[in-house]
DNA sequence: TATGAATGAGCTTTCATTCAT
DNA sequence: TATGAATGAAAGCTCATTCAT
């Protein structure tokens, strides 16, 4: 009967009050190493209550992953959703990924270590988010090869180089302990993805020529 | 009892078989999920005899990590020791990390899914060669702004890019059971992380342009 | 929430519904294999509201067993009431025991199963009606002899073999779902009975043969 | 550690004392109420080992029935081969099931409340040695058909008839903890199955006809 | 009365590890 | 060295029962 938390937290519904307990823990020491029990404790219910809501231990599992990721693939879409140049997309998504996993240390914990299930039926379930999010990069590198911003390449190599980048800065992130300084990678990697794209600025006046300029002038040291 | 491999493997010493049985059984089906008896079972031993050779079941993990990763790392420096300019460490780098997990398949695998070991034990031991490895692309990104091949840019980010972008495209090719397309994926890589490192040619132009062609003729098939 | 049966069943009582719904459900599966919510669900109650009318499960089975072997009895005794002679009586046993179990599938499923629970408190609550069953078939027996239609035979067994072959055989009629023909098994059954009691026509010529015959026209379509 | 236990059962294999240690407990409360810790205790073993033996509880209880009907079955099948008349086997039917069940108490028990069985798989996996005792049951009927020694019946009912009022003799025995007297049934339990099957002497010499004509003057206006 | 979410004791089963041989 | 049967702690999960509403 853990009551301070059982107070702290009993404005949310169970549901929520679980994921984010297994969120935690899972975090801490690793779906497998942590006994549901432990969710239980953390979330303040009884074990039995866990089974209430979640099927399986590796139901609450698939949920928490699918939940937290559908959450942040629905973010990334949103923000992307502004952009107009492929630069502007670019910038969107190392900012978001970054800001997105700054603000949830603990999803970026979870995603780190279970992303890699071995297990068939976790994987299957969280596929559908995680090529969303591969689309979802595919699709500002398309658009940019199509608005010729972008050499034709190799959409599928560009979103690995994409993604693993942001998803190995993170990783570094979460285990060096640095906790404020995620997002003050932001601008490096945004210009080494540009160049890895071989970024132009799109056609135009020559106002953008200078502007593009001035911009490579102000990322060079960076 | 498995009499066959029990003759086919018993040249090797039992520290190898148990080892090369361990990288097989963890990678189909993942560390946690595989009980030590298969490991045994695997390598034609009895589960007592991997209590002779292994204090316990996660240093068996951390010996496979260490021996494995260690032989990469050494076979990758190498490689490196023999390049002359940015552009071919680069390239040495791609195609060492590509060929190598193409080679070890079972490897690659079991790195995808037991690098990202919660376990403090396990991850403070695998740190050493882990390092190893990210300071070696360090260097080369290093050098290459030492000689002006490369403008002054963040060392850690250049690598968390490099290595993340490997890594995926790593993990990507296991996943997808594609069985020998890694390798291809070579020079579009390298192509973005020369764009990325806004990679130059060395200064001295014809000296220097035979240089680079002779180790280009050199590499192509190493 | 299954509101047809609500509807359905609301007109008799819950505790009638109750006990309905849980002859359903053993018999389907067993007592222990068998939820509590399970017979909530098909009662279309909800779980608690079970033990608003059984102290527990446990109490609920008792009831369930000694409600509709109360009622078999007592419909057997009825029957009994009418019978003239020790034929006609066993040929009343015979045929009402193979009718209700007929007409009462699922109660002849149940008491197959639970009638030989090893726990204590059941056995005694049971023990009533089917003491009282032993006894009713005990008395035909008895009578017989008293009228000399049957020599003087051990009571207890003359019943073992009356009840033990009338429950197998409603066993095997229970097990092979062979739904029409137990009825059918009544005159076999009879013919061996009274070869087993060398049961011989009560004294008396023609009152007799006339009474014999009346009889035997009023079971014929009972 | 059951020290006293351990020395007593330890000539055996742990097979047999796991087996006759499940003989024992589910004997006393049932294959439901029993927890396997309490087999293993019994039996002296950790709760561990039976797993070695046994791929589940539920295989446990399936070989445990298994080995004993089958036992029993054997038992009684080389009793029958040796007896020449249908009286000589009833007798040595109902002797041989008596005497057996007397001195397996234990297995009387058991079999009493696990042969009904809901659960398939249980009941499929018990199912042939139980069929195998039906037949043997009915070849005797039937042969005494042939032999004119028994009129044409229903051997089916005649089976339900045998076999019922045996095992409810049993049961009786059982449950009333009367621990001698099953054996004192048998003359009674055979008078009843030789006028249940109207069963007549063999043809032969002049006395048995004479003795013959008496019975079927009892039996012969049922 | 009636509800059904919540409880937590208790179950079956797995498996890393030990140790007598 | 090598074995593999035995161990028993610990896990995931079920479900009879309670109780605030």
């Amino acid at each position: 009967m853990n009551n301070d938390r059982l107070q702290e937290a009993s404005i949310e519904g169970k549901f929520e009050r679980i994921l984010n307990a297994a969120t935690e823990v899972f975090a801490e020491s690793g779906y497998h190493q942590c006994p549901v029990s432990k969710v239980a404790q953390r979330a303040g219910v009884a074990d039995g209550t866990i089974y209430l809501y979640f099927r399986s231990k590796e139901e609450l599992l698939i949920r928490l992953l699918q939940e937290r990721l559908g959450d942040f693939i629905r973010c990334m879409r949103r923000e992307l959703s502004h952009c107009k140049t492929t630069e502007a997309s670019l910038r969107t998504i190392v900012r978001t990924h970054f800001s997105y996993m700054e603000k949830n240390r603990l999803l970026a914990m979870v995603t780190r270590l279970e992303l890699r299930q071995p297990n068939q039926r976790v994987r299957l379930a969280i596929n559908g988010p995680l090529l969303d999010y591969f689309s979802l990069i595919e699709e500002v590198v398309q658009k940019g090869i199509e608005r010729k911003e972008v050499p034709k390449i190799n959409l599928r190599a560009a979103r690995q180089l994409i993604f693993g980048a942001l998803d190995d800065a993170t990783t570094d992130w979460v285990m060096t302990s640095n906790p404020q300084t995620l997002m003050s990678g932001v601008e490096p990697m945004l210009t080494m993805f540009k160049g890895a794209l071989r970024l132009r600025k799109p056609r135009g006046t020559k106002q953008i020529i200078a502007l593009q300029k001035r911009e490579e002038d102000g990322n060079a040291d960076s």
